[in-house]
DNA sequence: TAAGTAATGATGCAATTGCAACATTTTACA
DNA sequence: TGTAAAATGTTGCAATTGCATCATTACTTA
């Protein structure tokens, strides 16, 4: 997994800081880290610390939608920051926040600078990752019904291994949230595929019992 | 909207896509194009003509996700190629297509050439705003109901343009696609919107009648 | 370790949705 | 311009799903 500041030193980082303009910011535990930036167009980086990106529907129910731990990014544009129903907030206590204004990386003139153009190639491929990312999500969520989204879920996360066993990363809830389906109805269609003998179940481990050609 | 060759020169595209090793293919309408590409991560480019990114489920159901135009990219990690379901398909005879392979892109070493920096930043621009359409559908998708997703569309593209009008691009049944629901549910709902004052539609023109804060 | 909180499993019921089918209108193009 | 194809509008019906609720189990943390 490419990091923001791989292949870039410790001095070329400050001085790659400097030149774009970056300005750092310290959050408490719990306190929303959008609420402070004024800009509408930036990418910020964890610099130190742990945040989530949460979001809130107008029913007032709330799912993480990013885990942030040290260098990894968000933006007002790559992470739905200027959509109401998003915020990010601080999880641990002197949480730092890296600020740039997104206009500042693109428009900045030091194409000599080995540094900066490491540091837009790492941008590009965290980006190409999250496009990935992002299109795995739609071709899960697109399909009409929630056995055919578990199935597809199913198909991507064990080919991504090789295997035919599916871990969970979080818990069945965050994957109903993932899914973008009700929680019970999916532990209704868990149930049935168990019934079926398509999967079994057990804890956070997964197997499927059909022929998913996962090699 | 930025275009991949943006402030690059003719001269120095023709050396770029030299030492990007990029290869090109000639292809007439109604033919595939990712079937004549062996790698399996590459970045295309539409040179000349035009092309459409198709994807077929299950049941046979064909959809357009993407219409290509000269210099547009597609790749086979950005546009879900390497899923089964999804095609790209030449529109017009001699379809023009460049493929490069996104290690050749990453792995270049040429951080002194001007012209191979900026073919960087433009892609790393385009990516934002493909990140942004991605986020932007599954806000929408990820509603519960298909009036939500309605008005959330809707909500969307008037604050695009800053107006209480929403223009479709394209047709009803494209639309339906886009939000991943049965055509006739959403014109069904349409209808409620319609009865009850919340909107008006004329031809592909949708006027949002209540207050949506699109200014 | 005990108490409180979150996650899981289950199910009845109502609402929403997909599907199929068909008529009508619009669009594309030979 | 005429004809075939595509898009639109409509509706009945069955299937799926969300919602509410509750019991039980698993996790956290004071």
């Amino acid at each position: 997994m490419i990091k923001i500041f791989d292949q870039i030193s410790s001095p070329n980082k400050a001085k790659l800081l400097r030149i774009l303009k970056s300005h750092s910011f310290t959050f408490n535990i719990e306190t929303s880290i959008m609420s402070t930036i004024q800009s509408d167009n930036i990418i910020g980086i964890i610099a130190k610390g742990y945040a989530e990106i949460i979001r809130t529907d107008h029913n007032g129910n709330e799912s993480v939608i990013e885990e942030l731990e040290e260098e990894d990014i968000f933006g007002t544009e790559i992470s739905s920051l200027k959509n109401a129903e998003y915020d990010i907030i601080a999880k641990e206590n002197n949480t730092e926040v890296i600020i740039i204004e997104y206009n500042d990386i693109i428009n900045c003139k030091e194409n000599n600078k080995a540094f900066y153009n490491e540091f837009i190639k790492n941008l590009l491929q965290i980006f190409t990752l999250k496009i990935k990312e992002k299109n795995e999500r739609l071709n899960i969520i697109t399909k009409k019904t929630i056995r055919d989204k578990l199935l597809e879920y199913f198909s991507i996360e064990s080919k991504k291994h090789g295997s035919s066993y599916v871990y969970l990363s979080s818990t069945f809830t965050a994957l109903a949230d993932f899914l973008a389906i009700d929680r019970s109805a999916m532990t209704r269609e868990l149930k049935n595929l168990k019934d079926e003998g398509l999967i079994e179940v057990k804890g956070k481990r997964i197997t499927l019992l059909y022929n998913n050609n996962w090699i």
